[in-house]
DNA sequence: CAACGAGTTGACAGGCGTGTCAAGTTGACG
DNA sequence: CGTCAACTTGACACGCCTGTCAACTCGTTG
């Protein structure tokens, strides 16, 4: 798919690619970007972009790669005892790295509706949420601390809709939100969903 | 943008075209489709759909017309006492309308990366659905029916977030849920997050 | 400093989709 | 039946993008 380079010359010259490739998809969209702006973003003739990339899909995979791990790593459940005070912060972690990134998912999602391989990435970094957050729910159930009549599963696959979805119509389509009031209410409603209570 | 036919043959291929530009479309996305692909599937010579329309875009706008009607009359909230019961039922329709045109909205969105056109039509939806459930949430909020510390305005985008980006996960991208637990959990989660109750 | 492999360049051909248009067809109407 | 406007047809020209490649440059190595 794309050539491994074996001078640092060549290094450079894929990275510029890599680098200036996120700034044309995210400017130009995934459909609307064709290899001769990536080229000229980049400085570089034409050529040059097939010497390191076979299409304009291992590009844009190039450039997903580097965002997909600090994803990852952004959904991880961070370690606070109190639930409500856990899921605001699980919550404020998800919106910033959302907002950081909003417009090259927008570019991803176009890109899943043609390509399988895009569609795996969205898939599999949306499963990974809902998976973690499934688990603590079913946590808090065993712990008396939720609803126990919710399926895990599908309550979290619910919530992280949630945020998800109120996420890309704030960032991604421009909707208009007061930070502290949009916060707040998400957390809100997820303790409430859940019914959230601390043992005492 | 788009020419309006004076005889009877006229009106039947136009017509013609628009139901084959709608499969089409659902079958290869949006910049996926060519205005040849579109005239073959309603078997007419490629120059006839330019005789109608005028660009692609023109030709996908003619299809969703047809299908935004629809779509806010099933946003309208029935008419049911009890509030949880009201949530349900509305949820079910919700969930009902976007199962059948979950690959028409899907390519929408895919246009809307590109058009502005499109992006408002979306944009339209939301805001009328968002619009239509905060008005319900102040209405219980006055009522003393729903949690009165919540912004009526931003838990409504957030809820509506919730079945909308559900949905699209259910329909648009394969995720398997059961049908009676996804509904009831919806159901649940909304109707815990506002705290519903009803007066005695 | 010669030689060689890695990398770059830009001209080129080939394909494909768009949009046009002159010629032809349809069918309503007198 | 003749006529005319509405409509259809398919060949054609055009532009754009992709992907290739022979010639060239770079820089490292002996």
């Amino acid at each position: 798919m794309s050539a491994v380079p074996v001078t640092d010359r060549g290094r450079r010259t894929r990275d510029a690619l890599v680098v200036a490739a996120r700034g044309v998809f995210e400017e130009r969209g995934y459909d609307g970007t064709r290899m001769g702006d990536i080229a000229e973003a980049a400085g570089v003739s034409h050529g040059t972009v097939y010497t390191w990339f076979a299409t304009k899909e291992s590009v844009l995979m190039a450039v997903v790669e580097s965002l997909v791990d600090g994803l990852y790593a952004s959904l991880s459940t961070p370690e606070v005892d109190d639930p409500v005070a856990r899921i605001d912060l699980a919550n404020r972690r998800y919106l910033d790295a959302y907002r950081e990134h909003a417009r090259l998912l927008e570019v991803v999602e176009q890109a899943a509706t043609t390509d399988e391989t895009f569609r795996g990435v969205l898939t599999g970094l949306r499963a990974a949420h809902v998976e973690r957050v499934a688990a603590t729910i079913r946590h808090l159930q065993v712990d008396g601390q939720a609803r126990a009549d919710l399926d895990a599963h599908a309550a979290a696959a619910a919530l992280c809709a949630m945020v998800e979805g109120f996420a890309r119509h704030w960032f991604g389509r421009g909707e208009d939100h007061d930070e502290a009031t949009a916060v707040a209410t998400l957390t809100h409603l997820w303790a409430g969903a859940l019914d959230l209570r601390t043992t005492d």
